[in-house]
DNA sequence: TGTAGACTTTGACATGGTGGGAAGGTCAAC
DNA sequence: GTTGACCTTCCCACCATGTCAAAGTCTACA
């Protein structure tokens, strides 16, 4: 059995977020000593170490629950867990590909932006009248401050 | 002129965000009718505009803040432009690869599993002991609660 | 036995950008 | 004059994490 402090070490998660965990119910509250320490199994740090692996791959903590519970039902069928891990992969790649838009069209902009001492440039004008609306006070650069 | 409201419908962005850049003085404060309601001009949704345009494309506000700055300075460098933007596109240049490679562990992991009614789920077995280390209690799966 | 230092406890507050809602004031149309 | 749509400010919530503070506890050493 050991302190908070040597569980977060030994399982690479935070004093603060082992409380954390315990305080919005996703591990079980930890055994407490007469001083109210906290006090922690090497099962205990296994579970711990099972979530930090998760959260790496980026799994939310509502996700993380369930894994946890399947991980624990020896009755589990892999279709629960390749389907958590599936909507998972989806919703990154879902991430990923908004992500990528905007470094597809950063790059563009930036590409023909000269980066010089000159002020004409591709990356502001985008964002001055991308909408094509109509553009109140001078088309593209120059705005003296509107106020 | 018009309310928060119009000006809110037109640039795409939210009356509430309107308030909050606002507040923390992304933009300047609007003008006031006698009622205390804020008035805005076409210039202004202009700005607004700009705003959810550089949003869209993922720039944080501390970074909106600067391309506002250069975007109303006539004398700006470009490069002071494409040295934000060219920034903005590592960090989410990284944050894909980070996503990417979450994406391909789990992608990995998920092709072998049967996903039936089957315990066996090596998605499981990594999150279980992924770090190679002691597994205390058992090595895989079958752990019925550490407390 | 005392004490120093490392540890733990709870709690509050911050992050970032957004949404929701409550309580109350204003405006425009009818 | 009433109704309904709008506006105001203020507070709370998210998500996962960090920081800091005040106070209590444990351990090792003199």
């Amino acid at each position: 059995m050991m302190n908070i402090g040597k569980a977060a070490s030994a399982s690479g998660v935070s004093a603060k977020m082992i409380r954390y965990y315990e305080s919005i119910g996703l591990i079980t509250p930890a055994q407490r000593s007469d001083a109210g320490y906290r006090h922690y199994s090497a099962d205990d740090v296994h579970v711990l170490r099972f979530i930090r692996r998760a959260r790496d791959l980026g799994f939310s903590v509502h996700d993380i629950a369930g894994l946890l519970t399947l991980w624990r039902d020896q009755g589990r069928a892999s279709a629960d867990v390749k389907r958590i891990a599936t909507a998972h992969i989806t919703a990154l790649q879902r991430k990923i590909d908004e992500l990528q838009g905007m470094v597809d069209t950063l790059r563009t902009l930036a590409e023909h932006c000269h980066g010089d001492q000159r002020p004409d440039c591709p990356i502001l004008a985008d964002l001055d009248a991308a909408d094509g609306g109509p553009a109140p006070g001078g088309s593209s650069c120059h705005h003296g401050g509107s106020k």
